[in-house]
DNA sequence: TCTACAGTTCGAAAAATATCGAATTGTTAA
DNA sequence: TTAACAATTCGATATTTTTCGAACTGTAGA
């Protein structure tokens, strides 16, 4: 199992972030670690996509620095960079947790 | 002169909101405006790029809600929707100003 | 009215991204 | 060792995005 490059926090880009952020796909994947830890893929809450595409964009948002794996038996367990964004970009896991729990207020009314 | 469409602070959507973040191009324009108020198209310190390139970057910038335009003879002027976004993602602007901060100090040490 | 100017829109081409199924890697349990 | 499983990688295709030049719109001044 060769280690996955992970990015140090001082090494992130911005425009890369929000690249990674802006798709609904990975938006949903992010703001389900923000609000509830470490998943593995079948955790993420997203419909009607095959595995390989999961995987790409498990990819997009580990080469970005958003996320990072932890290998547990045959499982990846993903969980988000919190401190590391915390530092980097300030305000932004807030805005993700934010967000995730409007999605949800917005969808019960 | 048909006002373009500019749509409300409750109405944007963060993934649309990163995607449009998600260009040097754009980003470079936003963290622009952010720092320093309203320009026109000549203003942006963007280089080798058509006008209508920067129309297009101009146009998916507004539709995503980031810009407002102010029309004054035969200029566009452009402004970050600083209020609506502190509302609507608060700590968004602040982030984009740190960056644009952080890019001028990075690059003259 | 004519011209110049600022910017947008249109249409096409190039580049990048998203998607999938099949093949592959690595792990665990039978 | 074999089979099942979780996930990644590969190769191809489809879709989206970026980019440009040309044509167009609207404004201001000669």
């Amino acid at each position: 199992m060769k280690t996955p490059h992970i990015p140090a926090a001082a090494d992130l880009s911005l425009t890369v972030v929000c690249a990674a952020l802006g798709d609904p796909i990975r938006m949903k994947i992010v703001q389900c670690l923000a609000s509830s830890g470490e998943k593995n893929c079948s955790g993420f809450e997203v419909d009607h996509i095959s595995k390989s595409t999961l995987s790409h964009h498990i990819k997009i948002l580990r080469e970005a620095g958003l996320i990072r794996p932890r290998f547990q038996g045959k499982e990846h367990f993903y969980s988000l960079r919190t401190e590391e964004l915390n530092l980097r970009f300030p305000g932004l896991v807030d805005m993700l947790l934010t967000e995730n729990e409007r999605a949800k207020t917005v969808l019960s009314v």
